[in-house]
DNA sequence: CGATCTATCTATAACTC
DNA sequence: TGAGTTATAGATAGATC
C-alpha cells in the first residue's frame, strides 16, 4: 500500500566532523557548495557587498565564486580612508597601560596574518599557471554546457547579470 | 500583563534586493556574514574541502576568511589530472553535430572568463599593495581585539585550529 | 549520477533589552 | 550597539526514483 512506505526521515542532526562515506561525502558537498553560494549571492545584493570566493571540492574539483564589478573602486576607498585611522590611532594610545594585554594578541594575530600571506602567495601562483585557460580548453563539451547551465541558473534566481562561474572537471576515477 | 505582549512576530519572508535602510543592511550583513562564514567551515569541515573567501562590506569593511593549509597540494594533483582529460575530449568529439550548438555556450563562457580574470588581477593588485601589513598597521588596539575574539569564538565553533581571520575597521561616519 | 520529495534542522528578520 | 528571543523562512539529510 502506498502510505505503507515510510516517505522520509526528513533532515536529521548530523554532527560537524569529515564525512567518512565517499559518495555521502560528494552528495553533501554539491548540496552545501550550491547552498553556500546562493547565501553569498544574497549577501552580495541584500547588502551591497562583494565577495569573491575559491573552493575546492574533496576530489580536487575547482569552484570559484564572485561579485567583483568594481573591486578596485572599493581598494580606492579603503586606500582613502587609512589615512584617518591614524587619528583614531592615536586616541587609544592615550590609555597605555592597556597596550601591553593586548600586545600578546596583537602578536597572535600577526602569525595568523603570516599564514594569510601564504594563502594568498598560493592563490597568486594558481593565477600565474594560467589555469582560467587551461581548464577551460580542457573541459568537455559536456561539461561546458553544465557549467553554462549552472550559471544561467544563478543568474535566473538573482534576476540581474552576475559575474558567477562554476567550474567542474571530470571525475575520472569513479 | 507579560503574555499580552507580542514576544516576536519571527523570521519574515524578505525580497533579495539592496536593503534600503543603513542600519538594517549594517545588521543584516553582520548576521549573515557570520552565517556564510559557519557555512564555509562546515562544508570544509564535512567533506575535506578548501575554501578561501574574501568579502568587503557595505561600509567597506574588509572579513577573510580560508582554510588555505595545503592550497598548492591541491594544485599540484589538479594540474597531474589535467593530463588525463584530453581522453575524455576526444570521445566527445564522435559527434560533431553538436558543436556548433555548444560553441554559441563556449563563447558566451569565454567572456565570463576574461571577466573572471580581471577580478583576479584586481586580487593581485591588492597583493601588491601589501594592504595585509597596511592594514593591520592601521587597526585600532580596540578593533584588534574584536579580530582575536572573533577568531577564537570560530575556533571554538569548530573545535580544531583554524586559519580564519576577520578583519574589522572603524566606522568613521556612524 | 542527478532530480525530487519531505521531515527536520538551521538561519535569521523583527523585536526586545 | 550589541546580545538575546521567537517564530518563521530556508537549507538539507536521507530516501526514492
Amino acid at each position: 500500500m502506498d502510505n505503507q512506505r515510510k516517505k522520509s526521515v526528513g533532515h536529521k542532526k548530523i554532527e560537524i566532523k569529515k564525512i567518512d562515506k565517499a559518495s555521502n561525502r560528494q552528495v553533501t558537498f554539491s548540496k552545501r557548495r550550491q547552498g553556500l553560494f546562493k547565501k553569498a549571492s544574497e549577501l552580495c545584493v541584500l547588502c551591497d557587498a562583494h565577495v569573491a570566493m575559491v573552493v575546492f571540492s574533496p576530489s580536487d574539483k575547482l569552484f570559484c565564486f564572485g561579485k567583483p564589478n568594481n573591486i578596485d573602486t572599493i581598494l580606492n576607498s579603503y586606500l582613502n580612508e587609512t589615512t584617518e585611522f591614524e587619528d583614531v590611532n592615536s586616541l587609544d594610545n592615550s590609555s597605555t597601560y592597556e597596550h601591553e594585554e593586548y600586545n600578546r594578541q596583537y602578536e597572535e594575530a600577526l602569525k595568523m596574518l603570516e599564514l594569510e600571506k601564504k594563502k594568498l602567495a598560493d592563490v597568486k601562483i594558481l593565477n600565474k599557471s594560467d589555469w582560467w585557460n587551461d581548464s577551460i580548453d580542457d573541459m568537455s563539451i559536456e561539461e561546458l554546457q553544465q557549467f553554462m547551465v549552472s550559471i544561467k541558473e544563478l543568474r535566473s534566481n538573482l534576476d540581474q547579470p552576475m559575474l558567477c562561474r562554476t567550474m567542474e572537471f571530470l571525475d575520472l576515477d569513479e
